[in-house]
DNA sequence: CGTGAGCGA
């Protein structure tokens, strides 16, 4: 509740209200346009943005449901379900069908009691044969919104890995640069779509941006199964649209600390 | 020699 302001009474409070306005606008100006101080700035003991970190950490959604592609027309959600039954933790599948047509896409979803679970089923039947059929599993965690974001995970150091034997897996590439940097996260192999053959390339991501940077000179030139590796800066992919404001025929797009102002927004 | 496959309601 927000309490009048009494006239002649108790000035230093309407004094302290004024005071937090301004703080919270400061912390807004701070969490939409990140700028660093300049040289010679001296730190104001300005409270820290609680609402800000609040708001980060506390909605992450957990992610717990599976994608899965190269699904033949047979394969339905009772196929799917079967497939899975044993674990007792599945909650759902579903297969993704053409809206007109009605015909199944190829890929669909299954989602799990708990994201262990999933991640449970991720490890051991990927890559493993598919009851009934001569294929194997495609699975991989589903995304969860726009851009490719995980969980919690902070923010990523990705690297770029060039002239990669044909062999490499992701597994294999993660594993050539986990054995070496312990804040290695993952690794993606990028897969011709025509031929599902690799394209010779990958990308491996870190946690720490200083093992990212040690493994920029570090491990370029090193073999990873029957080739050295070429290693380069990673490209950025697709950035995330962290908010999107309106406001009549205003727009903005701010996508990490980058704005995107259209027209109608500078004023004439 | 190449900068990330495919993702619903």
């Amino acid at each position: 509740m927000m309490q009048q302001p009494v006239p002649g009474a108790v000035p230093d409070q309407q004094q302290q209200y004024q005071q937090q306005q301004q703080q919270q606008w400061m912390m807004m100006q701070q969490a939409a346009q990140p700028v660093p101080p300049p040289v010679g700035w001296t730190p104001q003991p300005v409270p820290p943005p609680m609402a800000a970190q609040s708001m980060a950490g506390g909605a992450a959604a957990e992610i717990k449901s599976l994608w899965i592609g190269d699904l033949q027309p047979h394969m339905d959600e009772t196929y799917l379900l079967n497939c899975f039954a044993h674990s007792g933790e599945v909650l759902s599948a579903k297969v993704i069908r053409n809206k007109q047509t009605a015909l199944p896409e190829g890929y669909g979803f299954i989602e799990f009691m708990t994201r262990a679970a999933a991640e449970r089923i991720l490890q051991t039947y990927n890559g493993t044969l598919m009851p009934n059929s001569d294929q194997n599993f495609r699975l991989n965690w589903a995304t969860l919104g726009p851009g490719e974001r995980r969980q919690d995970e902070g923010p990523d150091y990705t690297i770029f890995v060039g002239d990669l034997a044909a062999d490499v897996t992701d597994h294999m590439l993660q594993e050539t640069f986990r054995a070496h940097y312990p804040s290695v996260k993952g690794a993606k192999i990028v897969i011709d779509r025509t031929t599902g053959r690799s394209k010779g390339y990958g990308f491996v991501r870190f946690g720490d941006e200083t093992e990212q940077l040690r493994a920029m000179t570090e491990m370029n030139g090193m073999y990873c199964s029957s080739r050295p590796m070429r290693i380069g800066p990673a490209a950025n992919k697709k950035p995330i649209a962290t908010q999107q404001y309106q406001s009549g025929r205003q727009e903005a797009l701010i996508l990490e600390g980058l704005e995107l102002i259209s027209a109608e927004m500078i004023p004439l």
